[in-house]
DNA sequence: TCTATTTTTTAGACATATCTAAAAAATATT
DNA sequence: AATATTTTTTAGATATGTCTAAAAAATAGA
């Protein structure tokens, strides 16, 4: 497989968590950052190799194969930022650039000894679980900040956006990974929110609500 | 760059390091494993990119810019076999295919990291010397054991063949890198030696002392 | 339903990196 | 020095992955 090929597979993959549909050409171009007849052409290809289900005008998906590739670069991916962050001080809004670099790296050992090295983690700094090598995934029942009622508990477990701008003003905050927090009170008229996060209280808009994962405590 | 001309670069610096000449068409395609024709094409775009000096029938040697290139790449390569063995047990006879891959990833922060986590090594796992930053390679005054005299004292420091039949081969008669030995006898017939290696004493090829460097003790 | 718009595909072109076959230059041989 | 051999280059072809522009199909709107 050629890196633009996994790249595709990936791209088909994300895409598919968010639509349940099938894939529409226009918006797999916009995801690979390429025009839809160079999808069109692409999608040809990775049909005839097994790896996506396509018909003309009628939208691509993947096949067993191709999700069990997907799931793949995934864990490639992910592993690769646990790595960098855990063994070499990056911070999480570094680490996405390099990891698409590095999961392109072909050598099962390879990923098998980081995964061990880094003692089998189950989430990237970012919170998104990292699947087994059989492709399962661990349980997670996180729901959006922005999706629970006034006094509600929980800890930090992901960030939906993983752009650098909303991990540094996460850092900025002092929000991170692993802290607790409770919701103290919500604003009806911008959806804003008033939180407790450790110690501090921060009052913080809905737009960010909407982009950090809670998992309520029991 | 692309990934082929780095290959270039880096197989182009190689055989300068052999013949002190300007690098032939053919003995280069060789390297590469690829056609002369390929190599006058490439070497027109690299000459045109200021990475080698090149003209017509004159024969292709590297530039300032391409021997810094060149440095920086035998630098990532063999800073990750010494990642790859130090830190994730792969072998010596396993890291070169691995490290050709992953000499090519594009992160200035990775590699200086790798470097620190590794502690700054000065060689890799094949005793071969690892350029600085700078591109300033460490003290190296080693010699071949076939050069030596019978009763030359010494620490194993490298190995010329880095093949993995060579490399099992020193495994399985437990020679490794940082071992002491000595010159017993030396066979005028067939220019075998008779060495001490540690405890045992063992008689090898002149082909097997062709390959093994050795730094001798003051 | 019919037309307009959007999406998708096709056709043909281009860049990279490779190849084969033939021509040109350099080197070796007699 | 003339010829033979080897090496190198050129010319033209191929495969991958991309693009633009135009045609075809699907979808949306009146």
């Amino acid at each position: 497989m050629t890196r633009s090929e996994e790249d595709y597979i990936k791209a088909i993959y994300h895409l598919a968590q968010v639509s349940h549909k099938t894939i529409a050409t226009k918006d797999l171009a916009i995801q690979i950052n390429t025009k839809p007849s160079s999808v069109t052409d692409m999608s040809k290809k990775l049909a005839t190799k097994g790896l996506i289900k396509y018909k003309k005008y009628q939208g691509i998906s993947l096949t067993d194969l191709g999700l069990k590739t997907a799931l793949s670069i995934v864990r490639k991916h992910r592993l690769w930022e646990v790595f960098l962050v855990k063994k070499l001080d990056f911070t999480w809004d570094e680490v996405h650039e390099v990891a698409e670099q590095l999961e392109h790296i072909k050598s099962e050992k390879l990923i098998d000894k980081i995964d061990e090295l880094l003692d089998f983690p189950k989430y990237d700094p970012h919170g998104d679980p990292i699947p087994s090598k059989k492709g399962d995934f661990p349980e997670h029942d996180k729901q959006l900040l922005s999706e629970l009622k006034t006094g509600s508990k929980g800890i930090c477990v992901g960030v939906k956006d993983t752009s650098s701008n909303f991990l540094k003003f996460l850092d900025k905050n002092n929000i991170a990974l692993g802290d607790e927090l409770t919701i103290l009170e919500k604003e009806a008229f911008d959806d804003s929110l008033k939180i407790r996060i450790g110690k501090n209280e921060l009052q913080i808009s809905n737009q960010i609500a909407m982009n950090l994962y809670v998992k309520l405590e029991v």
